[in-house]
DNA sequence: GACACATTGTACCGATCGGTACAATGTGGG
DNA sequence: CCCACATTGTACCGATCGGTACAATGTGTC
C-alpha cells in the first residue's frame, strides 16, 4: 500500500460542488474535470464507477460530515438543548446562511432519487430521528418531538429553497431564529 | 386566425411532469416528445423558442393555476381564514398529498435557476405576499404576518422534499395538519 | 538504477444532446 | 375544388454526453 490519498475530502467538496451548482444531470464530467483540475484518466481512476460513483462518495462524504458535525452532538450532549443548539449552528455554517443549496435534498426531488434512494432516505431519516430524541430528552412527549423534529428539518430544506428564490439570505437567518424559539432555545441578540 | 390550440393546456401539463420528473437538464427533447406523443418537428412549431420556452410556458401555466387557485383565494374571500383553508385544499391538491414535487421549486435550487429567476422569485413571492396578506387581515400583526406566511411556505416546500426523500406520503399530511394548526385554523378530524 | 504501481493526458468510441431544414400531409375557409 | 396555413415526420447537423483504452509519466521502495 502506498498511501492514502490525502486530499480526497478536498477533491470531494469540489465534486461535491458541481453537483450542488448543476444538479445530477447537470453536472458533466468536463465542469467535473474543470473544477477539480483532473482530467477524465485522474477522475476514472480515483472513481471507477464513473459518476454515478462520484455522487455516491460524495453523498457519502455528506452524509459523514453531517454524521460528525451535526448527528453527533444531537445524541450524545449530555444537555440535549446544548446539543440543538449546536445541529443549529453546524447547519447555518454548512449551508452558508442560505447561500448553499442541500445536495442531498436537491437530489431528493429529481430522478436521481431514483439512484440514490437508500442514502437519501438515511440522511434524513437519521436527522429527524436524532433530533427527535434530544428533543424527547428534553422534555417533549415522544409523538410530539417526532413532530416537531420533522417540522424542523423541513422547515430547514424549504428556507433553503425560499432563500435560493427570493435570492435573499435574511429568509434563511429569519427561519433558523424562529427554529429556536420553536424548539426551546434562547434566541441570538 | 385558425383556431386556438384545445388542448394546449393538457400539452403544458404534460411537459411540466417531464420537467417535475427530470429536472431541466433530465428532460431531453427525447423524454419530452415520448411523453407527449409529438415529435421534433411539432415540439418546435408549438415553442420555437426550444427548451427553454418550453419550460419557461410551463413556469408561466403553473403560475397561472396558483394565481387562480391557490392566490386569489387568499386575496379575495371575505373571511380571510376560509381563504388560506382554500390555499391549504388547492395546494394538498396540487402536490398530490406529496406524491408531486414543486417544479418551480426545483428550478430554484439548481443552475436553471438563472434562466427562469424571474419567474421563480416572482412565484414565491406572491405566495408569500398574499398569505401575509391575508394572515394580516385575519388579525395577525403585519411583521408577524409575514414571518408566519413565509414559514408556511417554507414548511410547505420543505415538507415535499422530505416527503419525496422518506417515500413517505404520511409526511406531507403531517406538514398540512401542523400548518392548519399554526394559522388557526381548525384541524380536520 | 530497477521495479511496482499510482497518476495523468490524449485519443477515441457510440449514443444522445438541442436544434434546423424541409417536404409531406392535414384541414378549414373561400 | 383550391388555397393558405397549421401540423407533422424524417433526415440531418455539430456539439457534447459518459465511458474506455492505453501509453506516458511521476514516485516511492528496494
Amino acid at each position: 500500500m502506498r498511501r492514502i490519498a490525502p486530499d480526497r475530502d478536498q477533491l470531494l467538496a469540489i465534486v461535491a460542488e458541481v453537483f450542488r451548482e448543476h444538479g445530477y444531470e447537470g453536472a458533466s464530467l468536463a465542469l467535473i474535470g474543470e473544477a477539480t483540475g483532473l482530467g477524465k484518466g485522474s477522475l476514472y481512476h480515483f472513481f471507477p464507477g464513473g459518476k454515478e460513483e462520484m455522487a455516491r462518495a460524495v453523498v457519502a462524504h455528506i452524509d459523514g460530515w453531517f454524521e460528525e458535525n451535526v448527528f453527533a452532538p444531537l445524541r450524545d450532549s449530555a444537555d440535549p438543548l446544548a446539543g440543538i443548539e449546536q445541529m443549529l449552528e453546524a447547519t447555518d455554517s454548512y449551508f452558508r446562511s442560505g447561500r448553499r443549496v442541500c445536495l442531498i435534498g436537491a437530489f431528493a426531488l429529481d430522478e436521481s432519487r431514483d439512484l440514490f434512494a437508500g442514502q437519501i432516505r438515511d440522511y434524513f431519516g437519521r436527522w429527524v430521528t436524532h433530533l427527535a430524541d434530544a428533543l424527547a430528552r428534553s422534555g417533549h412527549r415522544p409523538d410530539e418531538a417526532n413532530e416537531l423534529a420533522e417540522e424542523a428539518v423541513a422547515a430547514i430544506q424549504g428556507a433553503l429553497t425560499l432563500a435560493r428564490a427570493a435570492n435573499d439570505l435574511d429568509v434563511f437567518s429569519r427561519a433558523l431564529r424562529r427554529l429556536r424559539v420553536r424548539l426551546g432555545l434562547p434566541v441570538k441578540t
